[in-house]
RNA sequence: GGGCGCGUAGCUCAGCUGGUCAGAGCGCGCGGUUCACAUCCGCGAGGCCAUAGGUUCGAGUCCUAUCGCGCCCA
C-alpha cells in the first residue's frame, strides 16, 4: 500500500500504472501538430491510400463505428511505417434520408416542419446540424487516434463534391446509363418518397389470406385469393394459368371490379401458380410487382390508388382519402357485405419495409430517374473474375458476384429535400428536358426563360459511390487524384457491401476507367452483450465509445477489437475483454520501465559489453521470428492473429522470462553482463514498440519517447509513428532456442513439484540434475534455473547417477530433477505423482507404438512425422524406465 | 423459396493451405508484499472440438446428412 516504498529506480514520467486518458490525448495533438497524418511528399515512396466509409452525419459515433477506426488506422500505421506514403482520407456523409428525418423530427418538435419554414430555411438548418455532428464525430474519431490527414477532410455535400456527383450524372444520361421512366418503385409512405430496392427489408408475418368472389360481368363469380384485398380497387385483370382446366372457359371473359363497376379481362398466363389459392389471381400492375411485368405483357392498364402519403386517392371511389389501412377493412367490410367473401385464412408472407423508419413499403407506380446498372455490374463482376478486386472475407466475393448478376436497375431520385439536386431542368415553354453540367438561364430548344428544376434530389448512395475518386479531386485531374488514385483498401462493415462497396465499384469504373481499390476488406457487426447489433436504430446505453474509452483508454478499445475475432466475424462488445487489454497495456507500460531502468542501471561503459548468453541469443531469435510472423499476418490480412502473437510474445516470452532472467546479470553480474543484458532488453523492446504500434498507436509512442530519453534508439526518429518497420530480421540460433526452452521446462517442472509438495514459495530447495548426454548450456546457465526456480544448492550428475534419499524426481527436458525434499516428502502424494506419470507416458507409448505398427502411416506420412513418432516413443521409454526406479526407491507405502 | 455463416473449456472467443492445436482472456481452485507491474507473480483443474456417416496412414481442420442458432437475398 505503501508504493513510495518500493525500491525501483523511478523513471521520470513514467510513475504508478499507465494512465491511457493522459497518455492518448497528448499525443494526438503532437502527431497532428507535427505534420504526420500527411503523406509523405517523397514521390518515391509508393501511396498506401484508405477512404474513410463517410460516417453519416445524423448523429454521433457508437462502438460500431470504432471497427473501422480500428482497421483502417492499423493499415494506415502499418504501412506508414513500411515505408509508404499513406493518406488515410477523412469525411462525413450528409445522409440525405437520414438526415431530414432527423431534422424533421427536430421540426416537429419546435411545432413546425419543413414546408412550413421553406425550403432555404431548411437547408439553412441543415448545415448547422452539418456543423454540430461533423465536428462532433471528428472529435470522436481523433480521440480513438485516427491517422487521418485532416487538411483533405471532406463531406460528400462540398461545393468540389456535388460538382463530382453532377458531373457523374450527366456523364451517365449522356452514355444513356441515366434514364428517366415511370415505372413501379418502392414507395415510403412515411418519407414520401420512392427509395431503392436495397432500403426495403423484407419480414415475414402472420397476416391473412382472403378469398374473394369475383363477380362475372355474365354473372357467376370466380374466387381468387390475395393478402391485400384494398388493392382491388387497382386490379385490371383476373388471371388464369393456361393450362388450367378449372378456369379454361373463363379466359377470354370479363370481370367486374367491385364498388367500382370497372370492366376487366381473364387472361392466361403462364408465370400464375396453380397452386397459390384458387389458382385464379388478381392482376393489379400498379401495386405489385410480378403484376407490373404481366401487365406489360399483356398490354394491361395500369391504376395507381395511392396517393404518396398512402391514402386512396380518387381511383379508389368511395374509399378515396382513407389511409390505405382502414381502405383495407372498409373495403373488406364493402365485400363482405355484398357477400363476396368466400372466407379468410391466416397466412405467412413476406412484407417489405422501409429500412429508416419501419413503415411498410407500396410498391407505387411514378416517374424517377434509374441507372442502367447491367452493363455497370457486369464490369464489376468481370473485375473479381479476373482477380483485380479481392476480398476478405473470401466469401464476400461470391456474394458480391451473385448480386452484380442479378441487379435491377436502379433508382436513384429521392422526392426529398436534403441531398444533391438532381440536374435536370424542364422547360415550361416547350417541354425540353436539359441535363446540364451547369444551371441554365434559358431552353436550350425554344430560348424560354420559364425554367424550372427537377423538385428530387438523389440516392445519398449516389455521392458515397463517388466517394474515393471525389475526394481526391475528381473529375479534375488534380495532383491528389493523380498520385492517390486509385485507393488501395476499402475497409468497412459487411453490411454495406452492395449500399456502398458495389456502388463504388460499378462508377469507379465507369466513371474513372479503374478500380478504386484493389481490396475490400469487410469486417463483421459490433454486438452488444445479448448478441443484438449496435446501430443507430437500436442504440443503448454503453454504446457510446467514450464510456469505454474513458476507462480503459482507445487504445485498449481498438487492442481488443483486432484481437477478439477472426477475419469478418461479428464482434460482441464484451468489457472483460477491454479489461484484458488494458492489462495487457499497463503490463507493456511496466515491462518497459523496467527496461529503461536497466538501461539507466548498466550504463557503465568503463567494462567492455560481454557476448550474448543463449539465453540473449534465444530472445533475440524469438523476437525474429514475431518479427517474421507480424509482417507475413499483416500483410495477409490477419490482423487477430498478429495482435495475438505480439500479445503472447511480450508477455509470456519477453516479461515473463527473459525479463526475469536478465535480472541474474543486471543485479549481480559483472558491467559487462548488465550492459549485454540491458541491451538485449532495449533491442527487443524497441522492435516490439515498432510492430505494437499501429495496434496500440498512443502507448506506444508515450514508451517510445521515454525509451528514447534513456538513450535507446538514438539514431531513429524522433517519433514512433514515423519509425521504419524494417522487413524481418534473418532466423535467429535454433540451438539457443531449443537450449533455453528445455531451461523453463525444467524451472516449469521444479516450480510444479514444489507446489505439489507443498513448499513455501519463498523456501530455497536443494536440486540435483542428472544429465542425459550434452546438455553442458545447462551447467552453463546454472543462474536461470536457481534463480527462476527457487533452488540452492543445485548440482549436475552424470546419467545413471542413483540417489537413494527421498526425493522428489521430475523428468523433462531430458533430463531428471532430483529433489531431496528431506522431511517435506509427502510419500503418499509422490507415489500418486509417479503412478499418474507412469499411466501418462503409458498412454503416449501406446499411441506411438500404434501409429508406428502401422504401415500404411510408416511408408505414406512424410519421414518428419514418422521420426517425430519415433521420438515420442523413445522418450516415453526412457521416462518409463526412470519412473520405475524411482517408484522402487521410494519407500514402502504404510 | 435461394444463399451464407456459426455451433471448440463455466463465459467470450482464437485455431491460416489436414500430422506438438486441443489454445487465449475472463472466471474458478491452491499459494504468493522477490528490488517493472497485485491492472501483478507461481502452480493447477475444466473440452469424446453440436450429432451421424464418409474421404485419408492421419480430421475441430476436407465431404455429405441431421439438429440448433444467426444473417443475407427473393
Amino acid at each position: 500500500m505503501d508504493r513510495d516504498s518500493v525500491q525501483a529506480p523511478a523513471i521520470p514520467g513514467m510513475e504508478g500504472p499507465y494512465d491511457a486518458s493522459r497518455v492518448e490525448t497528448h499525443w494526438y495533438d503532437r502527431w497532428e501538430d507535427a505534420g504526420l497524418f500527411a503523406p509523405s511528399d517523397d514521390t518515391d515512396r509508393e501511396p498506401f491510400v484508405i477512404a474513410i466509409p463517410p460516417p453519416n452525419i445524423t448523429g454521433a459515433l457508437h462502438n460500431g463505428h470504432v471497427m473501422f477506426v480500428a482497421y483502417q488506422d492499423l493499415m494506415i500505421r502499418w504501412h506508414r511505417m513500411r515505408g509508404r506514403a499513406a493518406l488515410w482520407i477523412p469525411g462525413t456523409d450528409h445522409a440525405a434520408i437520414a438526415t431530414q428525418a432527423v431534422i424533421e423530427r427536430e421540426l416537429r418538435r419546435e411545432g413546425t416542419s419543413r414546408h412550413e419554414i421553406g425550403r432555404d430555411e431548411f437547408e439553412r438548418r441543415f448545415w448547422q446540424w452539418r456543423d454540430t455532428f461533423g465536428s462532433r464525430i471528428t472529435q470522436q474519431l481523433r480521440r480513438l487516434g485516427t491517422s487521418a490527414d485532416w487538411t483533405r477532410e471532406r463531406f460528400t455535400m462540398d461545393e468540389q463534391l456535388s460538382r463530382a456527383v453532377r458531373e457523374a450524372f450527366v456523364r451517365l444520361y449522356e452514355k444513356g446509363l441515366v434514364y428517366r421512366g415511370e415505372y413501379l418503385v418502392n414507395w415510403c409512405c412515411e418519407d414520401r418518397s420512392a427509395i431503392s430496392d436495397l432500403e426495403v427489408e423484407h419480414e415475414t408475418l402472420d397476416g391473412h389470406l382472403w378469398h374473394i368472389r369475383y363477380p362475372l360481368k355474365d354473372g357467376g363469380h370466380i374466387v381468387v385469393a390475395t393478402t391485400r384485398p384494398e388493392t382491388m380497387l387497382g386490379d385490371t385483370a383476373v388471371a388464369v394459368h393456361p393450362d388450367d382446366e378449372r378456369y379454361r372457359d373463363l379466359v377470354g371473359g370479363t370481370a367486374v371490379v367491385p364498388g367500382i363497376g370497372r370492366e376487366i379481362p381473364v387472361i392466361a398466363d403462364p408465370e400464375v401458380d396453380r397452386e397459390f389459392g384458387t389458382g385464379a389471381v388478381k392482376i393489379t400492375p400498379g401495386h405489385d410487382p410480378n403484376d407490373w411485368r404481366m401487365g406489360q405483357r399483356h398490354g394491361l392498364p395500369v391504376v395507381s390508388i395511392l396517393n404518396d402519403d398512402g391514402s386512396l386517392n380518387d381511383a379508389a371511389g368511395q374509399w378515396a382519402g382513407m389511409d390505405r389501412f382502414d381502405g383495407r377493412r372498409a373495403y373488406v367490410a364493402y365485400l363482405e357485405a355484398e357477400g363476396l367473401l368466400e372466407r379468410v385464412e391466416p397466412h405467412t408472407h413476406s412484407l417489405g419495409h422501409c429500412q429508416r423508419d419501419g413503415s411498410v413499403v407500396e410498391p407505387r407506380i411514378s416517374e424517377q430517374w434509374f441507372v442502367n446498372t447491367r452493363p455497370l455490374a457486369d464490369r464489376a463482376a468481370q473485375a473479381v473474375h479476373d482477380g483485380t478486386l479481392r476480398f476478405y472475407p473470401q466469401r464476400a466475393a461470391a456474394e458480391f458476384l451473385r448480386w452484380m448478376e442479378m441487379i435491377q436497375p436502379w433508382c436513384i431520385s429521392r422526392q426529398l429535400w436534403l441531398g444533391h439536386r438532381i440536374p435536370v431542368w424542364y422547360c415550361r415553354a416547350c417541354g425540353e428536358t436539359m441535363v446540364a453540367r451547369t444551371d441554365p438561364d434559358c431552353c436550350s430548344a425554344c430560348g424560354s426563360e420559364d425554367l424550372t428544376q427537377d423538385p428530387d434530389v438523389l440516392d445519398t448512395w449516389f455521392s458515397s459511390g463517388l466517394w474515393p475518386f471525389s475526394t481526391l479531386g475528381w473529375p479534375d485531374e488534380t495532383p491528389d487524384f493523380q498520385r492517390f488514385y486509385p485507393t488501395d483498401v476499402l475497409e468497412t462493415g459487411s453490411d454495406i457491401i452492395f449500399f456502398w462497396v458495389a456502388r463504388m465499384v460499378m462508377l469507379g469504373l465507369e466513371l474513372t476507367d479503374r478500380l478504386p481499390f484493389h481490396t475490400v476488406y469487410l469486417h463483421g457487426m459490433a454486438r452488444h452483450a445479448d448478441g443484438s447489433k449496435v446501430e443507430k436504430s437500436n442504440y443503448q446505453p454503453g454504446d457510446d465509445p467514450a464510456e469505454i474509452i474513458e476507462p480503459y483508454g482507445a487504445d485498449a478499445f481498438r487492442f481488443m477489437i483486432v484481437t477478439s475475432t477472426s477475419e469478418g466475424a461479428d464482434l460482441r462488445i464484451n468489457l472483460k475483454r477491454i479489461e484484458a487489454s488494458a492489462h495487457f497495456a499497463n503490463k507493456l507500460w511496466n515491462g518497459a520501465k523496467f527496461v529503461i531502468g536497466a538501461m539507466e542501471r548498466a550504463d557503465d561503459e568503463t567494462e567492455a559489453m560481454a557476448a550474448p548468453t543463449i539465453v540473449d541469443d534465444w530472445i533475440t531469435a524469438q523476437f525474429a521470428a514475431l518479427h517474421a510472423d507480424v509482417v507475413r499476418l499483416v500483410e495477409s490480412f490477419q490482423f487477430g492473429e498478429a495482435g495475438r502473437r505480439l500479445h503472447e510474445f511480450l508477455w509470456s516470452e519477453f516479461f515473463d522470462w527473459y525479463v526475469e532472467a536478465a535480472k541474474i546479470r543486471l543485479y549481480s553480474g559483472a558491467a559487462g553482463e548488465a550492459r549485454r543484458a540491458a541491451a538485449t532488453l532495449a533491442h527487443v523492446l524497441e522492435g516490439s514498440l515498432r510492430l505494437l504500434h499501429p495496434f496500440m498507436p498512443s502507448l506506444t509512442e508515450e514508451i517510445w519517447h521515454h525509451f528514447r530519453d534513456a538513450g535507446g534508439a538514438p539514431d531513429a526518429p524522433e517519433w514512433l509513428m514515423a519509425t521504419p518497420i524494417a522487413e524481418p530480421p534473418l532466423s535467429g540460433d535454433a540451438e539457443a532456442v531449443g537450449q533455453v526452452r528445455d531451461l523453463i521446462a525444467i524451472v516449469q517442472g521444479i516450480r510444479n513439484a514444489r507446489h505439489e509438495s507443498n513448499v513455501e514459495p519463498g523456501r530455497m530447495i536443494e536440486a540435483r540434475i542428472i544429465l542425459n548426454g550434452a546438455a553442458e548450456f545447462i551447467e552453463r546457465e546454472r543462474a536461470f534455473v536457481e534463480r527462476l526456480a527457487r533452488v540452492e544448492p543445485l548440482s549436475f550428475h552424470p546419467h545413471g547417477t542413483q540417489f537413494d534419499d527421498p526425493a522428489v524426481t521430475v523428468r523433462t527436458a531430458g533430463v531428471e530433477v532430483n529433489l531431496p525434499l528431506a522431511g517435506m516428502i509427502d510419500l503418499a502424494v509422490e507415489h500418486e505423482r509417479l503412478a499418474r506419470e507412469r499411466e501418462e507416458r503409458l498412454a503416449d507409448l501406446k499411441r506411438a507404438e500404434t501409429l508406428l505398427s502401422n504401415e500404411a502411416f510408416t511408408q505414406r506420412a512424410p519421414a518428419k512425422v514418422v521420426d517425430n513418432e519415433r521420438q515420442k516413443a523413445a522418450a516415453a521409454r526412457s521416462a518409463l524406465d526412470q519412473i520405475e526406479e524411482r517408484l522402487q526407491a521410494l519407500p514402502p507405502r504404510s
